[in-house]
DNA sequence: GTGATTCTAGGTCATTTGTCCTAATTTTGG
DNA sequence: CCAAAATTAGGACAAATGACCTAGAATCAC
């Protein structure tokens, strides 16, 4: 098989592994087991434990930043784009419900690792902060743009811890109405705005 | 030395090593070193890895029950007991910007394990939330007490989640001086109900 | 004080881990 | 079709892990 698709199905699967196990958790062992291939080609494609993580992380960057993409496509307003960003956690529910954020429960992990790959996991947060902040500029919330995104990020991750610690309880959606609510005042508020000056 | 007092220095130890490195990652040998004992006296008082976890799983849920006892002690308002538990945040600031949340990143990890002592994590959660709870109901807000539990119960968890990504920003602060202002409207929201009745 | 109980130290053991090596196999270029 | 390069398999290795055992030291009851 081409090396670049070996190496595309061992960094999926650590992806998920990694995801659904933990970082540290999981061993060369496990993610060879899932590609199908033995350890020792797996050395072939990755020196280090740490490489595979910089390429997962990598991975989930470049995943996210199309996704991203694909929500200012078209003729969208900022408003429903932030709506798009919201209802991650709609769409991805089920794997929120039982392994948590990806984003966040990896960064969690490598800081209490100490890991030298932490601030490669906060730039998948960043990402999320910068697309959201130039969102709000666009709606007009240029002085606090940047706090509104934080604000909406920290309300995403709560939402996904807490539907990790109760799985069974229908928290993520109603959560999720919250902040669309919450969405909806800070557009009106933005014309209010406008309509002052 | 008496045994319950080596047993606290241990469960005292692995609780701290839990937090702040994981507990996975922590070995016996990490916290027999903290302890200062051998490994072998460890295992007089702790027979496997998944009892030390409950030891210190109950030992948070005892500090923390006694932590929020104090807070409905004395004249307090249902208000200024909220207001106390949101400002844990501000008190743990240090730590939570290092490690986040103790609660939180524990059952997020036991999570990612399917670790038997999940449902106890969990009790940690319950703990909060029934506390909360409560407070929101001598508030007079009987039919949304739960969910304002919830909600501000995930605020918190995610405001300990980006303060745990972005350390060397003032963001938890914000964050505070933002859920004690959703605290005011809510406690308002209650005195124009009373108002109506 | 002495015998019994409680506590501690240090070691063993099989297993798993990340890392690394070498030989075989597959693919590719001419 | 064949040599060179790329890819793979399988094993070796030291270190670390959770679990377990036994003998000695400290403490207590009487």
């Amino acid at each position: 098989m081409a090396a670049s698709a070996t190496r595309e199905k061992i960094v999926s699967s650590a992806d998920q592994l990694f995801y659904e196990r933990g970082f540290e958790v999981t061993s060369f062992a496990d993610v060879a087991e899932m590609v199908g291939i033995s350890r020792g080609n797996f050395y072939y494609h990755f020196k280090t434990k740490d490489e595979i993580l910089d390429a997962v992380i990598a991975r989930r960057i470049k995943d996210r930043d199309e996704m991203l993409g694909r929500w200012i496509d078209g003729d969208q307003t900022p408003k429903q784009s932030v709506a798009s960003f919201i209802r991650i956690l709609e769409m991805n529910n089920k794997k929120i419900r039982s392994s948590g954020c990806p984003v966040g429960t990896l960064f969690s992990e490598l800081a209490k690792l100490n890991h030298p790959g932490r601030p490669a996991a906060r730039g998948l947060f960043d990402l999320f902060r910068v697309w959201l902040r130039r969102r709000f500029e666009e709606m007009g919330r240029h002085r606090d743009a940047d706090a509104l995104a934080m604000h909406i990020l920290a309300r995403s991750q709560g939402a996904a811890t807490l539907a990790n610690a109760y799985p069974d309880e229908p928290f993520l959606e109603t959560e999720v109405a919250q902040m669309l609510a919450w969405l909806d005042a800070v557009a009106d508020q933005q014309d209010q705005t406008q309509q002052d000056t």
